[in-house]
DNA sequence: GTCTATACCCGGATAGAC
DNA sequence: GTCTATCCGGGTATAGAC
């Protein structure tokens, strides 16, 4: 993609933009190997670079996987926001949200991982706190359309939903849904037949104070 | 605590239970660490023990980690058992179920990750899916009473359940309940009340064929 | 059943040359 | 901006003595 080499012989990364090449070195390999196999040596040795090439972009380890994480906020952002269009009711479309949410981290697995099971630091990068905190805003929104504009129900609802959304996504990661034909489908479905159910029994939920 | 020593000195497992001792530690320096920094080198240096004894009762690093599973999934039995009694109504039971399964992450997170975060093999260790279907017993047998003994019904209530509860679990384990004054409670009662909401709105609930 | 000793591999990170 | 060379630490696992 961003391999653009300066020379022809050699695989070398002069000129070229190293930094974009490490990030989606990064993952591919957290792709193949899993995030908790993912090493800054390892991505150097794909991309024909020395171990210590990549500390002219990124100052450690930690800090090229935030990069990575920082990428996938912004594509689970995107994937919800093309949810939330204005078509269907206000239900259907938090239930289309749930759907996406699950779809997202079975067909994005390594930037769903890199989000949740990496373990980023957030007082290091609070970059990602403000991009978690957009992405709830999206279930809110469209939380306080179905409750009438009622802020508590909206926050209880969006909660609730918000968990069942990522338990499906989670346990379809975990390979709860090998048995179906096609596991993605199947875990977004159930995710969004329970978001409709969860609004249609909402009164029995916890209103927060 | 199964730390018999035959001799005072030196701090050596003699005769003692030391593949008990094994896995004790193991959890510990898992609840201490988590999963990912688990090391057989790291517990038996906290046993006083050299690197190579545990070889002697496990086969490898993985083995143990197993053993850590299959008590955890013993655990965990037990914890959502306690809740099966027969009081209540058979919804207010599988709702104290999904609030149980939440407060045992929250209590005992080492087991719980080990569980779900390791990455256990099943097809090494095939106990783990029987187990893990005992689980899902439990759950399906009070969905059965909710659903009138309907099997299509209790088995789409139950997924749901289920996923709702796991959701609820990994988010307090992910800090997302760190605000409260008390994560554990809060995110154990808002999946009860969800799995009441659950309950009250299944009609709109797909029905796996 | 445990220890000593060892061999091996891998990852992170830096200094200094080019 | 990248490479060479190197150091450090840590984990897994085995052989053979006791």
């Amino acid at each position: 993609m961003s391999d653009t080499r300066s020379e022809a012989k050699g695989g070398r990364y002069h000129h070229g933009d190293l930094k974009a090449a490490l990030v989606d070195a990064a993952i591919a390999l957290i792709a193949e190997r899993g995030v908790r196999d993912f090493s800054l040596a390892e991505v150097s040795r794909r991309l024909g670079v020395t171990v210590a090439a990549p500390y002219r972009h990124f100052a450690d380890r930690d800090d090229l996987l935030a990069a990575v994480g920082i990428r996938a906020v912004d594509a689970f952002a995107a994937a919800l926001a093309a949810q939330a269009r204005d078509t269907d009711s206000p239900a259907q479309r938090l239930a289309a949200l749930a759907g996406a949410y699950v779809r997202f981290a079975g067909e994005q697995r390594p930037l769903f991982d890199t989000l949740f099971v990496t373990g980023i630091d957030k007082s290091r990068y609070p970059e990602f706190r403000r991009a978690f905190h957009a992405l709830e805003e999206t279930f809110r929104a469209c939380a306080l359309e179905v409750c009438g504009q009622d802020a508590r129900a909206a926050d209880a609802l969006m909660a609730v939903t918000e968990a069942t959304a990522h338990g499906h996504a989670t346990l379809l990661l975990d390979g709860s849904f090998d048995d179906e034909e096609d596991p993605v489908s199947t875990a977004a479905d159930q995710a969004a037949s329970a978001t409709l159910a969860l609004i249609k029994g909402r009164t029995a939920l916890r209103r927060p104070s």
